[in-house]
DNA sequence: GCTAATTAAATCGTGCGCGACCAAATGTTA
DNA sequence: TAACATTTGGTCGCGCACGATTTAATTAGC
């Protein structure tokens, strides 16, 4: 047995456990606007600024293609956005919020505030939150490339 | 534009990316393995402690028999482990290593270093790990219930 | 001893993630 | 302008995640 194959010494399965939670933990609260998780971060994207070009949408949320462009489509026959051919560039594809996208904006801004209200306890000291975000910042930024 | 809903002051947004890349980092370390991340964690809850219940891999790796189920038939089909139905308890699933999951320890225990060696540059200081670890397993802790 | 309730695992359906591949539009070079 | 490379999205297949339901075995109540 090595301790470097414990799972109480990873990085990665604490990572993975805390995001699956974390996403678990925002169903009840993103059902209701009928938003899966991943929706839920198209559609912040989009309400910082709109029509946005799948590749935006790509660097932005750092997902590829071939896992947006499906997401899209299942958001378009939702009625939440509305995909249109590019005019100057023919291959491109511009994604816009419809009224029924933007208006979930009014109903979202409750949910975050909504997360953290849902907990027993705080799992974060004030203090620890922005060297924690600092931390996953940097690992996002070594790992991106 | 609500501030509490734009991307940078997600904690959620990073946690999912930061885990996707974490992911995706270890590919191309398991991959000569046969193994997904998903079944390389199956396996170190194996190689910490041989021969346990399904359920028992459901409270240690927190996930759902409805995801362990079929990665473990998966497994099972690799020849990784063996599923044998419980004695005393008929409804009980016994997981075991074959001698081919129990040999993988032994390429598997580079996995960690490798991780950490292929970083250009170390996304953690040193004396920030323990901190973030434990607001890690705060998280955990909170969401679990 | 029979039935009801509980428990353990499996099954089913949907929605991501992502590697691999493809098609169309645009640029580039000669 | 014909030939080739690049860019932009899309498609396909597989493996998770997870809510909901089902099946099978055990236990509890009568």
């Amino acid at each position: 047995m090595y301790d470097q194959l414990k799972l109480e010494n990873q990085l990665c399965f604490r990572l993975y456990t805390a995001s699956r939670l974390v996403t678990q933990a925002y169903r009840p609260l993103l059902e209701p606007l009928g938003l899966t998780y991943p929706q839920y971060i198209v559609l912040m994207a989009l309400w910082e600024r709109d029509n946005q070009l799948v590749g935006d949408l790509c660097r932005r949320l750092m997902l590829d293609t071939n896992t947006l462009t499906p997401l899209l489509q299942r958001m378009e026959r939702q009625g939440l956005v509305v995909r249109t051919r590019g005019i100057a560039d023919g291959r491109q594809t511009l994604v816009s919020l419809s009224k029924k996208g933007l208006a979930l904006e009014e109903q979202a801004k409750e949910v975050p505030a909504c997360m953290v209200g849902s907990w027993k306890c705080n799992p974060i000291e004030p203090e620890q939150l922005m060297p924690f975000l600092n931390t996953l910042d940097n690992l996002i930024i070594t790992l991106k490339q």
